[in-house]
Order: structure tokens, then C-alpha cells, then sequence
DNA sequence: CCAATAACATACTAAGTAGTATGTCAGCCG
DNA sequence: CGGCTGACATACTACTTAGTATGTTATTGG
């Protein structure tokens, strides 16, 4: 339990409140955080401060919180093909497709976690949200990590090669992330659009652009 | 000429100018568009807001004006090695490796480019900045562009290999572009140092992780 | 049936900040 | 030497907006 000693933050499930966050993520993703007013998320949801101040204290708990479940979704997509009996080429592949399939498709909360990152060095977070930011960069640390360990698995089995794996996964997750910046979806696309593209993506970032 | 019709705002040459940039640039990095008072800049210069609006008419000018002294960079650092003799592979290598290392080494301002991405399509802009940020925007795509050529190229002399090269070229421009979220000079750092880790950057997005 | 509380809405305050209007001073030009 | 302009500083305004304080209504537990 995270629970800190009194004051608890209202309950963070119940329904309503992810329309809440599903609003303030499509926010924060087209204007920013800081461009973002409390009203902005309020009017979106047809409602006004009064139901965001009900849920959250404050709109960096509330942005806090959308990148939370951004985080929450990646692992959830990557997680289960982590690990297993294949070659870690193969498990690295399969967790790299997920990811960019989860940024295609939790764009708006992808956008947040990667604004989050930027957000980190920032100024301006209490004690209390600097320790909610510290925690969601170990989780983000994590995520990193599950890569970097698959891809050494990957190594020493030799279906992976490269002469630094923490380098290797860095531009192989920015390739991934950058997703976020460009990616689009267009009217009418399905699933299957995005898989072609996610495939498209993972084989630049598996094979490279040299021939032979 | 792009000059548009009267009241031009002050010239964007001069000194002091220079420093006016990199401080602005700086403030945009840590804080972001949005988070940054036009005071802070000032006072990273110690000066007063004066001075900054003797040289911008608005803070957005002054943003525009960071991201248009970034892509110039950029351009620089990238063309000479575009065109030549040499199969687009290693055209393409080079590029990418002096891409890299501009932004490294012009950190502020590339970070100042990617959000001016994101706020492509942000609203708030009156027409006039509406013009220019279209302007940027094509600039940018010539970058993009530049490299995607080089990539045909390539393709067609047959030293790269990829199934969709628009794809395969957004997939390595965002490892590079990745950078400036997670590299931070670390004190004592040369430029060789800088360069052994735009390689190992660069050898992943060439060879992929994928063994044999 | 009634009181307590959840789930909001409304009205307000306090603080920060973009942009402006005006001052000041040094140097150059004639 | 006088005035004009460039290069700022100072003082101020108008507006946005995070957060708060206080309703209001509906539901639910006793």
C-alpha cells in the first residue's frame, strides 16, 4: 500500500472518472499541461471545475493521474509477452509491437506520459507531488528495464546483437515514442491499418535500413 | 524575400540577439512554452522584460524565432554530407550521425523544435503567426525530406533495404530526435564522448538489433 | 422519514503574466 | 552643441486561471 498517512485523495476509481481522466488526457495531449485550464478538461465533459476539484485536488494531480494509467496501459500491453521460451529477438519484437500498437491507440495518454518525462526536471510540484512524480518515473524506469533485460536475454542467446543494449534500447524506444508525435489516426483506419504500420516500425527498428 | 508588407518587426540580426536566443532557448527547454514568463528570460539574462520586447514583438515571435535558429542548425549540420559520390547508405549514415550530434550539442533549441511540433497544431495564433508556423513546418518536412531522398536513393543503388522508406525514415529520425527527452551533458564531457554515443546510436538504426 | 453524504454547480479570490506606455540615457549626426 | 534614435528599464493594465468557499440536489443508510 501507497496510502500516506491521512487526507486521502478521493478514491480514484469509480466510474465518471474515467471519462474524467479519458477528457483531461484528450486535453493535456492538444494544448499541453500547462495551456490546459481546469475549465478546458470541464468543459469537454460538459461540466465545470466543480467535478474535476471533487475528484482531484489539484490539476497536477489530475494530469498525475492520466499518466499513471498511460504507464498502467504499456505495461499491460507489453507485459505478457515479456517473458516465455522464445528467443529474446523474438519476445523484444513482440513487446515492441504492443508498445506501438498501445501508443497508436492510447494516444492521448501516451502523449502525457511523454510530456510527463519532459515535466520531470521541473520546478514547481510540492513534496508531496514530487514524490507521486518520482514514483511515476520508477514505474516509467521499470518499463525501460523490461526491455534492456529481454534484449540481454536476446544477447547472450544470440539472437540479438549490438554493442551497447542500454544505448540500443533508448533510440528503439524513441523510435517507438516519437509515434506519439506524428501518428495520427485517420477516418475510417482499423486495427489492422495500424498493425500493418506497428510491422512497418518494428522491422526498421529489428533489421535497420543497411542491406545485408 | 519573405518579408511581408509594413511594420516589420526589429531586426532579427545584431548581437546581444544571440544571447537573447540562447536564453530564451534555455528557458523554453527546462520550463516549456507555456511555463516560461518572458520575465524568466530576462532574468536568466539579467535584464528586464524591456530589452526582449525591444527584439520580439510577442513571446510567440520569440519562440518561433528559438525553433527557426534550431532547424538552421540542423540544416547546416546535415547538408554538406547529403549529396555526393557515395551510395545513399553511407550518405544517409552520416546524416544521421550529424544529426545526432546537433542534438547533443544544440540541446536547447532541438528541444525547442519538438515542442514547436507539438504546437503545430495549436490553436491561439493570430494569422500572422499562423503563417510563420506553417513556414516552419515546411521547413521541416524539407528536413524530412532531405533524408527520405537520400533513403531513395539508397533503395535504389541498393545499399538500403526497407519495405516503406516515409515510415522507416519517421521511425529513425524519432530515435534521433528521442534524444533531447533523455540525454543531458554529463560535466567533464567531450566531444568524443559525444561521438562514440551518436555511433552506437547510429549503428542500431543502420544495423537493427536483430542478429544476422 | 430524516439526516448525512456524494456529486456536483456557482460565485469568488488571489496570484501570475503578456503586453503596453512611458521614461532614461548614451552615442552619433549634422 | 542639440536633437534624434537605439537600447534598454520602469511602471502599469487587463486578463487569465488555479484553487476555494459555499450552495444545491439526489441518494442512501438507519
Amino acid at each position: 500500500m501507497v496510502k500516506t498517512t491521512l487526507r486521502e485523495a478521493p478514491r480514484s476509481d469509480k466510474s465518471g472518472n474515467a471519462e474524467l481522466l479519458q477528457a483531461a488526457a484528450e486535453c493535456f495531449m492538444e494544448q499541453g499541461f500547462h495551456a490546459t485550464s481546469i475549465d478546458d478538461v470541464a468543459r469537454r465533459l460538459g461540466a465545470t471545475k466543480g467535478r474535476v476539484y471533487h475528484y482531484y485536488r489539484s490539476k497536477t494531480d489530475l494530469f498525475f493521474d492520466v499518466h499513471r494509467e498511460g504507464m498502467r496501459r504499456n505495461f499491460e500491453a507489453v507485459r505478457p509477452v515479456a517473458r516465455g521460451p522464445e528467443p529474446g529477438a523474438v519476445r523484444l519484437r513482440a513487446m515492441f509491437l504492443r508498445h506501438a500498437l498501445s501508443m497508436m491507440e492510447n494516444l492521448p495518454f501516451e502523449t502525457v506520459v511523454v510530456q510527463g518525462v519532459h515535466m520531470h526536471r521541473m520546478a514547481a510540484t510540492t513534496p508531496a507531488q514530487r514524490r507521486v512524480l518520482d514514483e511515476l518515473m520508477t514505474i516509467r524506469n521499470d518499463f525501460e528495464a523490461l526491455f534492456k533485460s529481454v534484449a540481454y536475454e536476446g544477447v547472450e542467446d544470440g539472437s540479438i546483437r549490438t554493442s551497447d543494449v542500454s544505448v540500443a534500447i533508448k533510440a528503439a524506444l524513441g523510435a517507438l515514442n516519437w509515434i506519439c508525435i506524428w501518428y495520427r489516426p485517420r477516418g475510417g483506419e482499423t486495427h489492422d491499418d495500424r498493425l500493418i504500420l506497428a510491422e512497418k516500425i518494428v522491422d526498421t527498428i529489428m533489421n535497420g535500413l543497411a542491406a545485408a
